[in-house]
Formats: structure tokens, C-alpha cells, sequence
DNA sequence: TCGTTTCCTGACCGTATGGTCAGACCAAAG
DNA sequence: CTTTGGTCTGACCATACGGTCAGGAAACGA
């Protein structure tokens, strides 16, 4: 309860200041809970930012089961691109967070780099081989193709802001949707998977 | 001499730990001064972060002139990419250090977001319309594609360790080449400026 | 050689930060 | 009512940080 509480402003700070940037009195602040409090749960700074960034890592690879189990990459990339977008927009202090975190090397999460997403990795790249394999789209590389997604995909959280000055303000709806559409457009074209 | 010594250094610190993790200290360390040196020449730490940032903004806009005065998408935009993907392989701090300012809200740069980064945005993407008005490629949105170019290419800088991790260590010459004929692969398809 | 300007530095300072701790509070069990 | 266990908190501490400053070296023109 408390404990969603101040990970829900540790966010939200995390994000804004990065590890370094971010005090425990402001996201004690932002809670509206006294410092120590934030010490009953949480022992160190450190202890709070790695359950930040695990919660984001499992929504993250949550959005793989999209791609699963489709038909073609239409479908399946298709999804994923719905399914990560849709991310971006709800959770960018969370995928802030998540890219403060590899920038900087990975600190906390290194293990999980090395095991989780390197598993990952390897069976959406094979699920990607084997469509081309049948045909159904360009022989292109896997794994670049998934740094693309995650790329273009987590660009408009992380870089939400700069986006948002070129845009004369935040996406709207619409706006939104219009990009899901442009990516969804370009990548499945980019793999010939449209015409 | 010894500013673009500091500001070197710094940049790499700042890379490292952001700007709040960062310390003088530090950047004095990497330098080999003393740290009160530092301030001699930056009077503050938000002087030389600035400095530094704006440093990365300069090269970060030259690589536009490869865009331009190109016969069509294919040589103006693969030589774009081309550009971007050597910024992302031999400045990847630069890189960082640009991507943890503007995922923090541009605190320092904002003003150049609104008025360079705008200028640049708007002629560019009036070319690139240009060349959906004359055939050259396929009826995309400029900004969705301008916005995929960025993050595509920045992402193999700034999320560079998580790539090196999942690939068993940080891409070889032959890699890099591999990376950039993919994402030119499929960005020029993509948008339909390949067949 | 001298004067002057620029460059450099060790020692220092006020402040803010992460973390501690003794004890208050409080609901529920006995 | 008393005990007990978990929850909470104001006050405190050691440390590390950004920044200052008085003065020492170097560079240099006259």
C-alpha cells in the first residue's frame, strides 16, 4: 500500500533527476510521507531505485506475449509495435527510468540483461527467422530488427519532451494514434511484410 | 587546451553518472587537475554541463548536411543514417549525455529545441515531403520518419551496453557495417524509396 | 629585470544528503 | 486493561559535495 505509494513517486522522481539527481526527501515529498518512512520499506536508496526498475522490466517483457502465438509478422510485429507504443505512452517515467538505467551501464540489472532478455531476445529472433524462412517476410536481421522496435517504439517516452516542443505541445489522442500508425507503416513495410 | 581537456572528461562523467551523479571531483579526476582548476575555467557545474551538451548539439546538427543537396531519399536519407550511426559508434557519451538531457526536460537546452532544432525539423521534413510530392517515396508522415532516424541510429550509442550484453560484447568493425546496412535496409524500404 | 596578467592550487566552508535511532503510535490479541 | 508486534517519525549524525579564496607559479611584454 505505502510501499506502491513511494515506488510510484520514486518513479516518477527517478525519472525526472536520474539515480544521482533524485533525493529521498523529494520523493518523500511526493508521497507526502516523512523521510524515514520511506527507510521502514526501503533500507537504502539504491534498494528502491532496483524494485523501480525490476517493476518496469516486467511490464516491459510483458508485452512480448503479443507477438506470440500470431500468425505472421503482420500480426505478431504488428501487436508488439501496438503493444509497446501503448507502453510509452503510459508508462514514460518508467521507460525513462529503464534507459537512465542501460545508459549508465546497467548497474543493477546487468544479471538480468545477461539472462532474462538475452532468452528473450534469442526466441523472438528465431520466432523472426522463421517467418522469413517461410516466406512472409524480407530476409532481414532479427536482431536489429527488434533493436528497431525497441528503438522507435521507446523513443516517444524517453524523448517524449523533445517531441513534444517540435509538436507545438504533448501528442493528443489522435496524434497518438497517427504514430502508432506511421511506425506500424514503415517497420512492417521496412520488413517487407506489407506490400 | 586544457578547457577541451575538461570538457572531455567531463563528458565522459557525465555519460557515466548523469548529471546529479556526477561530481567535480570526478571530472577533475578523469582530467588529471585539481578540482578547483575546474572551476577557473567553468565557474559552475551547470556551466561546463552546458558547455558539454551544446558541444554534442553542434555535431549532432551537422550531420544534417548529408541530407541535403541529395538527388533523392536514397543517397539524402541512407547518407543521414550513415552519419548518425558514426556519431552513435565514435561519440556514444555525447550521445548519452544529449538523450539524459532531454529525457530530463531539456533544463538547458530547451531554448534550442524551440528555435534551432524546430528550424531544422520543418526544412527537413518540407524535403522530404518534396520528394513524396515527386514520387520518390511513399506517402509516410517526415516528422514520424525524421523521429524513427533519431532513434533508430542514437539507440546503438545510448543503449550501446545493452546491445553489447545480447551480443556477446561490444559489435566489431564487420558488426557495425552489418548494423548500419540493416537499418538503411529497412528504413529505405520502409518509406518505400527502395522496391 | 621588473611589472602585470593569466593560470593554477591547497585549504577551507556552508550546506544538503543518505542513513540511523530511540521512542511514539496503534490495532489486535489475551 | 495489558501486552505485543508492526508501523511510523522527529531529531540527529557523518560525510561528501559544489563552490570560494588567498596566494603561489608561469608567461610575457617592456
Amino acid at each position: 500500500m505505502n510501499e506502491a505509494l513511494i515506488c510510484s513517486a520514486a518513479e516518477k522522481v527517478f525519472a525526472e533527476a536520474g539515480f544521482g539527481g533524485a533525493t529521498m526527501q523529494l520523493i518523500a515529498d511526493m508521497a507526502g510521507l516523512p523521510k524515514a518512512n520511506l527507510h521502514y520499506y526501503f533500507a537504502t536508496k539504491e534498494d528502491l531505485y532496483r524494485r523501480v526498475v525490476q517493476n518496469i522490466f516486467e511490464i516491459w517483457l510483458h508485452a512480448a506475449e503479443a507477438m506470440d502465438d500470431a500468425p505472421g509478422p503482420v500480426e505478431g510485429i504488428g501487436a508488439y509495435i501496438e503493444a509497446k507504443m501503448e507502453i510509452s505512452r503510459r508508462h514514460p517515467d518508467g521507460s525513462k527510468v529503464w534507459a537512465y538505467e542501460v545508459m549508465h551501464g546497467a548497474p543493477v540489472v546487468q544479471d538480468y540483461l545477461e539472462t532474462t532478455l538475452r532468452d528473450w531476445t534469442t526466441d523472438r529472433a528465431a520466432l523472426i527467422q522463421r517467418w522469413i524462412d517461410e516466406g512472409r517476410m524480407a530476409r532481414i536481421n532479427p536482431e536489429h530488427l527488434l533493436y528497431m522496435l525497441w528503438a522507435t517504439t521507446q523513443h516517444y517516452a524517453d524523448f517524449g519532451h523533445q517531441i513534444a516542443t517540435l509538436n507545438g505541445g504533448p501528442l493528443s489522442d489522435a496524434e497518438w494514434q497517427a504514430a502508432k500508425a506511421s511506425v506500424k507503416a514503415m517497420i512492417l513495410r521496412g520488413i517487407g511484410a506489407l506490400p
